[in-house]
DNA sequence: AATGAATGAGAATTCATTCAT
DNA sequence: CATGAATGAATTCTCATTCAT
């Protein structure tokens, strides 16, 4: 049961505790990593006992899960996907990359996380956290269909470049070690837009684009 | 002391033995892990005594980083490097690509394994893995550079880009289980092909390619 | 404080409470031993609280005293002998042996606890119980007295003869694994009576065994 | 693969370490019982270190079951069956009584382990540990049957009794709180082959009995 | 009277590492 | 060179017990 955190506020004491616990281990795993980091260092971090962790969380692989959970929770593709419908998808599409763009760079440590603690999770919590970021795909997939099928991007195979939108994002957390110092997120987003959007565009696309950078005010 | 392994034979005994140890313990990280395999399991399935691997490696991290040196030498971008002069930089880009998705799909595991255990190097060993990593951007983005030199392809921020190509290839072994029954690894580098080098040439570059392709016997 | 509790009804409500618990531990225990059970599960499954628990017994070890307390209850030696009085020290006898086997036939799991958790009491709940045990043999022991001093039955240690009685209705439970699907415990105790009381009788013993048991209409 | 201590001489290392910890580890269990027990305990009593244990054993569980073996594997069943050829049934079954209460009393806090602590092992381990005991029964049996058919004894159920005589000398073990100071071992065995032995036998048994104990030098 | 959240001492178990042979 | 027995620090997880509400 991978926690809807959207939907509520915290209200029970349970839920408090938990995401106490979730965030506080967020923040030791990512900063250590899950195999260094001990429950008696979450606890004596949330300032609770090592007991109580686990009257909320089976055991140390169950904190591990809902701390991957929580950190996939925080990209939101169904929001962007329901402003799309007003928007056009063009404007998701970049909006979808600047969120997986902004996203990454406010968790790097994060994403990096997801990356390393994966395996440590249960074959079934795996399949779990797959079907999440399965959903973020689909998104941005059906953006990209939605463009091509009105002629303002060529065809590609969508499942491939829905994927390279996602890693986009990723890879700037991933390869942040050498990135860093030498451009900053915008200038990797807009270069971003170029390769993955820009150059794969129809005439008529390239036309609604610069519509749209206008009307953002660029 | 990182081993530059494309140098030798592995003539000496010694040199035989931590090839043995090594091989047998990438093999072992890649499948379960490196926090789940232990010292034992790789002794006993390299057929020799715990002790004996302390003889040549000073402890478990110490196998972790010639693992992941040894993982990383897969890629001979230097050798493509030496080729490109006579094939032309468009050429050496392709290869390069190419390259990388071979690599990464022939080794799947090794590739999951190198994102997850990074981290778990010592601070200097980590920046000599950076180290190897990046003497493959570099030799990616002078072709770039040769490329747009040329006017062959559109300006671009060519170290964004490189690092582009090298995930391409690592998406493949990353996203395998999203990728894996959907299209071939030949499949998803026509795609890339297309993505990150066609759609970015310019005329004269697009007409250099369909002679490399017409060369190639495609 | 051994509760006596062929005394009272569990009027006050404490005491329904203390009975509550305890008949669900006795179950529990007797389920699963003593150190497989916490005090959460007998909560649990008593529908309140741990923490009244508490209320009620001192720790989880007083809990068990009361356990093994009430599960030796079950035996109503003080009855048989009353009613001796009328039927003489032959028929007592026989009535003892079958109530021990009956009571451990219904109790097998009870008795293979008390044999289990003797030695998880303190020092002086540990006399406590075997006190009431005592008194028991005692009953057995006087029988046994009558009946030799009758010249019913031929001069035997009393002593050890009282401790076989109370151990072959035990052993019923004890070896219930082996003698389970072999024999009935009617025929079980048949045997007993051979064992321990007929082959022990003399000739004067044996005639009044024949009229006692054509009396009980066998 | 419950070990078989009477064939070796403990001469591998290995064995002798077992061997080392199961008799330590019996002795502590005797005194402490199983779950009061620590393999730290152990380890500090047999003069090593923790980690050497789990060398030896899977787990707590596998220490108890051969110190549970190791404790079962006292009673020499065998050998008096082996003996009983020459000496005959009779002979045979007081020896068996003898032997029974002579383990018991050099071995009553094992006994009492015995009892309290089958119930921890694991379901196969159970099994195991009966099919020892089985045997020992197996053995009683032959030599009643073998009296009831020569005409020594009155024919009775051989499986009820055999295990009265197993019981008979546990009881010692059980019992001996009661009996302690009452009487010695010796007495009790006495009164138990009156009880078990004389009081069954026929005529020609008893004869057959006397002439035993002439030869005996009682 | 009743609750159940919180505690923390304690136990089992693992495994990298050492070292005598 | 090679072994593998031995170590013990480190960690996870449990559960009896307390106590504020």
């Amino acid at each position: 049961m991978p926690p809807d955190e959207a939907e509520r506020g915290e209200s029970t004491v349970p839920e408090k505790r938990r995401a106490q616990i979730v965030e506080t281990a967020v923040r030791l795993f990512a900063e250590s990593g899950y195999h260094q980091t001990t429950i008696d260092d979450i606890a004596h971090e949330a300032d609770i006992s090592k007991g109580l962790v686990y009257k909320y969380f089976k055991d140390k692989n169950d904190v591990l899960f809902f701390v991957l959970c929580h950190v996939l929770a925080k990209y939101d593709s169904q929001g962007v996907l329901r402003r799309a419908a007003a928007t056009g998808p063009l404007a998701a599409l970049r909006t979808l990359l600047r969120n997986h763009c902004e996203v990454a760079n406010g968790h790097i440590r994060e994403v990096l996380l997801a990356y390393r603690s994966t395996k440590d999770l249960t074959r079934d919590q795996q399949r779990q956290v797959k079907v999440i970021e399965s959903r973020d795909v689909r998104v941005i997939k059906q953006c990209l269909e939605a463009c091509i099928h009105r002629g303002l991007m060529q065809p590609v195979n969508t499942d491939i470049l829905a994927y390279q939108f996602i890693m986009f994002g990723q890879t700037w957390a991933l390869k942040h070690w050498a990135y860093g110092n030498r451009f900053t997120v915008d200038e990797y987003l807009a270069e971003g837009e170029k390769i993955l959007i820009w150059s794969l565009l129809t005439e008529r696309g390239r036309t609604e684009l610069e519509t749209l950078r206008a009307a953002g005010g660029e």
